[in-house]
RNA sequence: GGGCGCAUAGCUCAGUUGGCUAGAGCGCUUCCCUUACAAGGAAGAUGUCGGGGGUUCGAGUCCCUCUGCGCCCA
């Protein structure tokens, strides 16, 4: 062909191509075909007000080898992108970016401009807005962020076809969300509850299971002493929190423990407070911590939680939302004596508490101090407190063995590549101990669609939430007014209010499959893609992420959300610590995919084993720019001979043993690299390929490379040529899935359609291995050109200089092998005679001529 | 404390049903401007496969155990 150029680079080729996709509609879904010829992809959604970084490219590329990889084996490929905007962090950016803040109380202003747009002054006061006007600011700040994020994407040659995009607030996803939401409840999925819950005082929001952590902090140790009621002496504890003595309602220890055995039914009284509380029994006391006894506090821990619960104890809440003591003291606690500690903070009751106990001599010898694991919203800075306050949930298995083992067994239903990342799922499903907690009290986020009656004194009757009908979906409870009642209605004795919270960002990010296949707002193409194949994701987002999406499928279809699960690594700085901003070791993928080239950064991802956690490395990136530059440049070497001057078929066209011995080696390749594929084992794939290309660069191809100028032998180099031209079709479409751009350049050089929707390549059908016969036959003479290289090497002479003679022994098998290449071999070596002797094993003597 | 993973050349890692004389790339040393490629090519050195025990004709690979590192969950 004419177009192949003189200088081929690497340099400038992402944006023609990129630009020639789109305009081709390379990767466009064809949503005509049946679901058994689709291969979907529930991609993850970034979060656009973050920035792009590497752990993206990383992850987001081996999910594109895969469907590259399926487009080529002929599937219509769903790759949706989606973005998550919906949740605290893009709160913050918009709170920032047009100095607002969300105040659900105001009323929706139509065309409401906001103050800023970008960079407020530092003295600006927010200025407060509607939710729904909030709502369409976030769109409007999301489409920018959207659209620096698609160019990023795009210039990382994601073959994501971007008419199929989302984001988790715009209002597809509001309307699916609050849909499915609506049939949990209506199926007794989900369901409201004044209960305990964990709780950030500074986020002021209550917090699920799944976004909480354990972080060592120092704790103390104080003993105090419980007199007892019949007035024999005292029982000792310890505790860590000597604030929540008000709030105690029993002592515990545990039933097997022979210590406290005979006090079980008893009761004694707090210290300072005077409060009659039972001593009880519940296996989880430990009996080796502190005196073995422990106080129950409504509430310190989650274990509180539990013996509250199950031993059906007393609530003597003290602590409030804003992380202060309650004005009020409890039931049966002496007011006087809970004064002093009323609205105080957390800390600063301790001390008072600890003041008090060493005042009344009630404080038994010094504090121990002990290092401990204390509960943390993943992004709060203090502690989390539990608070009694109405929630709504969605029913996780966690209060339900059947229900946890249905989730376990949909899990299961799923294919995990690693496969051993099934058992963090089952680890996290077995170990929970309460429903989902759906409801935030933020702002951004999808509203919780339900208004609830007021009654004739105003209060909301919970029992029974006005829902509204799916049709009205989306709708926003802070504006929309319920079926049957009247604006002005509105908080008044009689009338309505909305429910104030908004679901939490995994509720609705749970319906990822639902929400990019637009579940029942276009039924035909959700027919097609749903359940998915394939769903790509960290490994850290297990609990979350995954496990949703497979409760909230479970609810709605009965069925597994996806066939598989892929699970990516980290990426690791090069000292191995996981990389992030705060450390400053983050390299932004734009300046490496400048220096290298894309598909340079992209072999490196490629060439990471699924799901582990990889260092980052821009030597493997110069591997990749390497092999792609190799591909340039053995692809214009192979094409200019020119196409073949008839169509027989490669078995007929390819004569020579030598050159059938390398498509032999191809096909092994080719049914290694698909199998690899498709058990999504991208790395593999390359790796087999990558090693196969660089025998092929510097053994075949210098071992023909004389027969393909030899004139003299039109057959032989036909044959060679053919060769050179299946081989190099082949690989090109080989490495297509990691080395989208380059392929496709040289694929253009010689082909008028894109290589992205060219066939995968299939292995010469053969009944008993190849067809070309032996794929070992071709390596004597490489053993013996190796040979002669090396003894030019170390005679320090030219690759070029001229050998007088080579004489090789060789075991009987393999001199016909031998014979099959004594042509190339004369060529490839510059060797003026070859002498092959029959003898026990392969030897090589070399004899150089003299040096002119 | 429970679960999972990792440990192979100076570095990063392959090594899939046990058959290896243990590989690749980077780095290092030497040589070569050879008409696809000097952002290249040829060749070379380098390992008690974390320790110990076991199964086997044979173990980097399977089993047990110990040590160290990492992640997840309590």
């Amino acid at each position: 062909m004419a177009n192949i150029p003189d200088k081929p680079t690497l340099d400038g080729i992402e944006a023609h191509w990129a630009a020639q996709w789109e305009s081709d509609g390379t990767y466009r879904f064809d949503a005509s075909v049946p679901r058994e010829g689709v291969f979907s992809i529930d991609t993850p959604p970034p979060t656009v007000s973050g920035s792009l970084h590497m752990g993206h490219v990383f992850s987001y590329t081996h999910t594109d080898t895969i469907a590259r990889f399926q487009r080529m084996s002929g599937k219509a490929v769903f790759y949706p992108m989606g973005w998550d905007d919906n949740g605290l962090p893009t709160e913050r950016r918009v709170q920032n970016y047009y100095g607002v803040r969300c105040d659900p109380t105001q009323h929706y202003v139509e065309g409401f401009e906001p103050p800023f747009r970008g960079d407020p002054p530092k003295n600006h006061h927010a200025v407060p807005i509607s939710r729904p006007n909030f709502l369409e600011l976030c769109d409007e700040l999301v489409e920018i962020d959207e659209q620096i994020f698609e160019d990023l994407f795009k210039r990382l040659g994601l073959s994501v076809d971007w008419n199929y995009h989302y984001a988790t607030i715009d209002e597809r996803s509001r309307r699916a969300s609050q849909r499915a939401f609506l049939r949990n409840i209506a199926r007794g999925e989900a369901y409201s509850q004044e209960a305990p819950t964990l709780w950030d005082i500074d986020f002021r929001t209550a917090v699920a299971q799944a976004e909480m952590e354990d972080r060592d902090r120092p704790g103390a140790y104080h003993k105090i002493p419980f007199a007892r009621s019949d007035g024999n002496g005292a029982i000792e504890i310890d505790t860590t929190r000597p604030e929540l003595l008000a709030a105690c309602v029993a002592l515990v220890a545990h039933p097997d423990d022979e210590r406290y055995q005979p006090h079980f039914g008893t009761t004694v009284r707090t210290p300072l407070y005077g409060v009659e509380v039972p001593i009880v029994a519940h296996e989880l006391a430990q009996p080796d911590k502190g005196t073995g006894i422990a106080m129950i506090c409504t509430f310190g821990d989650t274990t509180d939680v539990t013996w509250w619960r199950e031993l059906n104890l007393p609530m003597r809440a003290i602590v409030g939302r804003d992380g202060r003591l309650l004005a009020d003291a409890p039931h049966d606690v002496d007011p006087d004596a809970y004064a002093a500690i009323a609205g105080l903070t957390v800390k600063q009751a301790q001390a008072k508490v600890i003041e008090q106990l060493i005042e009344a001599d009630l404080l038994i010898g010094e504090p121990r101090g002990i290092q401990h694991p204390v509960k943390f919203y993943e992004r709060g800075d203090r502690p989390l407190e539990i608070v009694t306050s109405r929630q709504w949930y969605i029913r996780n298995g966690g209060r339900d063995a059947d229900l946890r083992a249905a989730l376990v067994a949909r899990g299961a239903e799923v294919t995990w590549h690693p496969a051993h990342m099934q058992h963090r799922y089952d680890n996290w499903v077995e170990g929970l101990n309460g429903d989902w907690l759906v409801s935030r009290q933020r702002f951004f986020g999808v509203p919780i669609p339900i208004w609830y009656a007021l009654d004739e004194h105003g209060e909301p009757r919970y029992d029974t939430p006005l829902l509204p009908d799916e049709t009205r979906l989306p709708i926003d409870p802070s504006t929309d007014v319920p079926d049957g009642y009247t604006e002005n209605q509105r908080g008044e004795p009689g009338g309505f209010v909305g429910d104030p919270d908004i679901l939490d960002t995994w509720a609705t990010s749970s319906l990822t499959p639902m929400i990019a296949g637009r579940w029942e707002d276009d039924g035909d193409l959700f027919d097609h893609v749903f359940p998915m194949d394939m769903r790509p994701q960290a490994h850290d987002i297990i609990r979350t992420w995954l496990f949703s999406t497979i409760t909230r499928s479970h609810h709605e279809f009965g069925c597994a959300p996806w066939s598989h699960a892929a699970l990516s690594g980290w990426i690791l700085d090069p000292d191995r610590k996981k990389m992030s901003k705060s450390k400053g070791n983050v390299v932004t993928p734009m300046d490496l995919f400048e220096t290298y080239g894309t598909d340079a950064v992209r072999y490196w991802a490629g060439s990471a084993r699924p799901g582990v956690d990889t260092a980052f490395s821009e030597d493997q990136m110069k591997v990749g720019r390497k092999l792609a530059n190799k591909l340039l440049n053995v692809t214009k070497f192979v094409l200019q001979f020119g196409a073949p001057s008839d169509d027989r078929s490669l078995n007929d066209g390819v004569t020579d043993p030598i050159d059938r011995s390398m498509l032999a080696k191809l096909d092994d390749v080719v049914i290694e690299a698909t199998d690899a594929f498709a058990a999504f084992d991208y790395a593999r794939a390359l790796e087999r390929t990558e090693a196969f290309f660089w025998w092929f660069c510097d053994n075949y191809v210098e071992l023909v490379k004389g027969r393909t100028y030899d004139e003299a032998r039109p057959e032989a180099a036909d044959s060679a040529k053919r060769a050179l031209r299946a081989a190099l079709s082949t690989v090109q479409r080989l490495f297509a899935p990691v080395l989208p751009f380059a392929t496709e350049e040289a694929w253009s050089w010689w082909n008028d359609s894109s290589i992205h929707v060219a066939p995968w390549p299939s292995a010469s059908p053969g009944v008993d291995g190849s067809p070309f016969g032996d794929p070992t036959l071709v390596d004597a003479t490489i053993e013996v050109l190796t040979q002669v290289r090396r003894a030019k090497t170390e005679a320090k002479r030219s690759q070029r200089a001229v050998v007088d003679a080579v004489v090789v022994t060789a075991p009987t098998g393999l001199l016909a092998a031998l014979e099959a290449g004594r042509a190339d071999l004369l060529d490839a070596g510059s060797v003026e005679s070859l002498t092959l002797l029959e003898g026990d094993a392969l030897t090589t003597a070399v004899t150089l001529a003299d040096e002119s």
